[in-house]
DNA sequence: AGGTAAACCTGGACGC
DNA sequence: TGCGTCCAGGTTTACC
């Protein structure tokens, strides 16, 4: 469920009410999700208040004070959410951070069934040291990344474009759904060479990727307030894709069959007319 | 080094 | 109804 734009709804929720609570104590119901939890650095979460909600690529950031750090990531499968305090465990529900907020007594829920998510801790100011925040590449959103530094990055690099799009090391938070959709709305072929790619491809490619994260976005911030609260609602994107999950359905700018094909062994939608 | 495939884990959809 | 197979929105790791 997790892409970038469900991530970031999910951080402007949380970002509304949970600055200022107190952390009154965590349960876990086990030691490790995709990595080994730090059991004790959670437990010393108690008598925290959180501070700010943040995100960077697609993990979240809670920070506390004093100065700590949680590192959540919802991998495949993940849901976090908040909830009056003691209500029902669900099925692969896995930890909770019991809190003293300005509407009273609230859990907040990880529920993650396939655990590719992780739970870390770590001292605020180490942040940028993270194993799993070091190596990452600029967010597509904001101002930072220019048309000519996406140039200067793809020359050489003989990946077809989806995949460069998708490796965090280029850019993060291009899911595999919204890769397609970007070669899609930039009119690029996804098995193009990323180093064949000219300037004009850069600054479509770019433009292609910043309009169907803001809208994706923008769709979330309507529907997902229902998955925040716990009643998750799926699909909630699925009427605006142009080619992901179409194969064999007519393009909606000229009618040819959407094709489907195996990248880096994950799906891949294209239109052979509008894509080249 | 760069490019590709496999691995992690569970549940749901589909075909027989 | 039941079982086997395939597929899934992420990311790291291991191989060529």
């Amino acid at each position: 469920m997790p892409e970038l734009p469900e991530v970031e709804t999910v951080r402007r929720h949380l970002a509304l009410h949970l600055p200022g609570a107190l952390v009154l104590g965590a349960t876990l119901r086990r030691e490790d999700l995709r990595y080994p939890i730090p059991v004790q650095a959670v437990h010393s979460l108690a008598s925290r208040r959180i501070l700010a909600v943040r995100r960077r690529a697609k993990y979240l950031l809670l920070d506390f004070v004093p100065p700590v750090t949680a590192l959540i990531h919802l991998g495949m499968s993940g849901r976090l959410f908040t909830t009056p305090s003691d209500e029902p465990w669900q099925p692969h529900e896995h930890w909770r951070l019991h809190l003293q907020g300005s509407a009273g007594l609230v859990d907040l829920r990880y529920v993650d069934a396939r655990r590719f998510g992780c739970l870390d801790i770590l001292i605020s100011h180490m942040e940028l040291q993270h194993p799993l925040l070091a190596g990452l590449g600029p967010e597509p959103l904001g101002a930072a990344l220019s048309a000519q530094e996406l140039l200067r990055a793809t020359r050489g690099r003989r990946v077809p474009v989806k995949t460069w799009l998708m490796d965090s090391h280029n850019v993060v938070g291009v899911g595999n759904i919204y890769a397609s959709e970007a070669c899609f709305r930039a009119g690029v072929h996804p098995l193009r060479a990323a180093t064949d790619l000219n300037l004009d491809d850069c600054q479509r490619l770019l433009g292609a990727v910043q309009a169907v994260l803001q809208e994706a976005i923008a769709a979330g911030g309507s529907t997902l307030r229902d998955f925040v609260g716990g009643d998750a609602k799926p699909g909630y994107f699925q009427q605006q894709l142009a080619v992901y999950g179409r194969g064999g359905e007519p393009c909606h700018a000229c009618a040819t069959p959407i094709e489907r094909t195996v990248l880096g062994t994950r799906a891949t939608y294209f239109c052979p007319h509008c894509q080249s």
